[in-house]
DNA sequence: ATCACGGTTTGCA
DNA sequence: CTAACGTGCAAACCGTGAT
């Protein structure tokens, strides 16, 4: 079981280095093909929440046409006719299998980086290089045996190199499912990103692209050829950073522990409209229980928090209302409780009868750490040990018992407006219960 | 003219 | 059968009032 690891070589000039990114080829339709292999073949999409677009395409559904984040009323007559299966998001069964592929890939390297739910950046520097092409196999194989799920593997000497060499890892089949760009010789590697959109590169997307190009820069080489200088002025330091990049020079260095967020959101659109108060107050109490628990697990307190509500900005016929507010806090708090009622208070000044609420959510703002406490004096975080107490009692148990087990009446517990999930697969990993029998 | 601010928009994945 | 278009985050941008 224990494959040998590489001894990392260390020299004293700095090396050029070797950073890996790994992704799972279309991971949510690949999660639900493990466990339901009819699906295998098949076209196959998951819908986002609400069943409301598509957010993981198999390739025969790519094929076909489907755009990433199509809505699914828009394609149904298409899939009808092809026989695409669309399936509603199980996050429980995609994040169980998401921590299983990244503990696999810690163990090809001590520093990783754990970029989203099925990528991660793996630092393989001092690692021979040669020998690079032979290990992203290893960690191929081993993660499909151990998990049912394809990867591929990009190598270049800065994250975003990586990216685009895992770009050709999955689309150029001469790679095999690996592409390292630095073992390629210089001439080689620039023909090849000569041929490439500069629209594939890592944070060049819908809006900068045409930009880019209506500039002269279509392909990635154009782009690596540019002036960072002249570019920044026109554009950013984001794009200065990835002109240099591009050029093997490290401007974004791995987060091996994902920085505290500055702010943090929970939203979720309803599966009905809705339009009374009282259902409006379960949703966002829900909400910013969801939000708190966050917020503790990050160690921190919110200084403000911010409540909207808003009607759908695509029914034509209905009018339409969008509101929100920030109530400062007036000290940052990591209590749902003391939260809930601000945020409901909130609620109570924007809210307007008569309209067709489709959408609601809050933000956590002004968030300050509880570890090193760098609050000026006017705003100490005072938390009483009791609050405290209770809300680290509720999350132990919720985490002991599963998510919601314990949460504030005003939640609600029929929830009329919950989301549409209409296709949901059984949560095979995490719940005995969805498991279904298998007897023959 | 410049800054800090807050709210809004943009952009990406 | 209806009607139906996600979420989370950071950074850029922009108007405003104070200095």
């Amino acid at each position: 079981m224990q494959t040998p690891l590489y001894i990392r070589s260390h020299s004293n000039s700095a090396p050029k280095r070797s950073i890996a990114l790994i992704d799972v080829n279309n991971f949510y339709v690949s999660c639900e093909r493990v466990f339901n292999p009819k699906l295998v073949g098949k076209p196959v999409v998951v819908l986002s929440n609400n069943d409301g677009c598509a957010v993981a395409r198999s390739n025969e559904v790519k094929a076909l046409g489907v755009g990433m984040g199509a809505p699914w009323f828009k394609f149904k007559d298409l899939a009808r006719q092809h026989g695409i299966i669309a399936l509603s998001s199980n996050y429980a069964l995609y994040a169980d299998m998401s921590n299983r592929v990244m503990s696999i890939l810690r163990q090809y390297s001590p520093d990783q980086e754990v970029y989203s739910i099925d990528e991660s950046f793996l630092d393989l520097t001092g690692f021979p290089s040669r020998d690079l092409i032979q290990y992203g196999q290893d960690m191929r194989q081993r993660i499909l045996k151990w998990t049912g799920l394809p990867v591929c593997v990009g190598i270049g000497s800065t994250k975003t190199l990586s990216k685009l060499a895992n770009h050709c890892a999955k689309k150029r089949p001469q790679f095999n499912s690996v592409c390292n760009f630095n073992t390629m010789p210089p001439r080689e590697l620039d023909d090849l990103l000569g041929q490439l959109d500069v629209g594939e590169i890592w944070g060049v997307g819908r809006k900068l692209a045409p930009k880019l190009q209506a500039l002269g820069f279509n392909t990635v080489l154009d782009l690596k050829r540019a002036d960072p200088e002249r570019l920044r002025q026109q554009f950013s330091v984001v794009m200065e950073k990835t002109i240099r990049e591009l050029n093997g020079t490290v401007c974004i260095e791995l987060e091996e522990i994902s920085p505290a967020k500055q702010q943090i959101i929970s939203s979720r659109s309803f599966g009905y409209p809705v339009c009374d108060y009282n259902s409006l107050a379960e949703s966002i109490t829900l909400y910013m229980s969801r939000a708190a628990v966050k917020l503790r697990k990050q160690q921190s307190f919110a200084g403000s928090v911010y409540v909207y509500i808003r009607t759908s900005p695509f029914k034509a016929d209905d009018p339409f209302y969008s509101n929100g507010m920030t109530i400062p806090m007036p000290s940052p708090t990591n209590d749902t409780r003391q939260l809930v009622k601000v945020a409901l208070w909130g609620l109570k000044q924007i809210y307007k009868p008569n309209y067709n609420y489709a959408k609601a959510g809050v933000m956590l703002g002004e968030i300050v750490s509880g570890q090193g406490m760098q609050i000026d004096l006017f705003s100490q975080v005072q938390t009483s040990p009791k609050s405290s107490a209770l809300m680290a009692a509720m999350d132990s148990i919720n985490r002991k018992m599963g998510k919601e087990s314990i949460k504030l009446a005003s939640e609600g517990f029929k929830r009329p407006w919950k989301m549409k999930q209409e296709s949901k697969s059984p949560s095979y990993t995490t719940k005995w219960e969805e498991v279904p029998l298998i007897l023959n």
